[in-house]
DNA sequence: CCGGATCCCGAGTGATACTG
DNA sequence: CAGTATCACTCGGGATCCGG
């Protein structure tokens, strides 16, 4: 229980060398604004949370995200599911049964999608701790 | 102006690089928990948006910086740089002089968030028509 | 019973005005 | 110029209801 974050050495590797790039560079100004409107939907804190248990393991039920996905309501993951359909990253499968079964998986464009995000899970995985402790020195600072 | 996009060789290497591993793996769950905490707090909207200007352009005055993050209020952006400067992400620093002047830049933290959440970025230029076919059919297919 | 739609309420967000 | 204060409003969470 010690350690344990565990990426394999490709993520390390592929992190570190995400790090030694330059920022993110412009764009067509256009295009730029589009980019951004999308990340906007992106990113966000549900959204990456769902994307996360799906790439781990699907296709899942609604009942099983909702207890996979922490701290989620159902209204919030009706919602993000919902939006994440319409953006083309999960498919919805509804089995005319009863009870009701509704599976949910990733489509390949929602897998790269997980895959982007992977360096931000590296990234906060190896600076928790350097984080926490900033934390508290800005809280101690005086007023 | 016509195509644009424009990212290093590298920049596209590293996202198809990080496409072609398997998504995040598990951790310990406590571990897991505050890691999930932590991309709670960072994958947020105005969070990226700030970290992308100041990646390319620091520092930055704060009534630069609400120029540049488009359609962010003040109040948000107060909102989002001190809790970016709380997690170490920026630098704040105040000039004694009058008028006020206030610059913020990126810690080594920061840039190093911007960089993971490179991959994202290049995601979202790279798969922004694929996106808006998937909404137009979606918001075509029968109720 | 499961998936999810609806309603209500409190917290968070945005626009505007104001101040050191 | 760089924020704070105020207020109206939207959005998210929880409980409840419902159709298959």
């Amino acid at each position: 229980m010690e350690r344990a974050p565990e990426f394999t050495k490709e993520q390390i590797a592929a992190a570190q060398y995400y790090a030694s790039l330059t920022p993110p560079i412009d764009l067509d100004p256009r295009i730029a604004s589009l980019v951004r409107d999308l990340i906007g939907r992106v990113a966000d804190k549900w959204t990456m949370l769902i994307l996360d248990v799906l790439a781990e393991k699907s296709p899942l039920r609604f009942s099983r995200l909702s207890e996979l996905v922490e701290g989620i309501s159902q209204k919030m993951l009706t919602q993000t599911l919902r939006a994440m359909e319409r953006d083309g990253l999960v498919v919805r499968t509804v089995y005319p049964v009863v009870p009701p079964k509704v599976e949910y998986k990733l489509t390949d464009l929602g897998i790269t999608l997980g895959a982007a995000f992977c360096g931000v899970w590296v990234w906060a995985a190896n600076n928790l701790d350097t984080v926490e402790k900033a934390r508290q020195e800005f809280d101690q600072r005086p007023r």
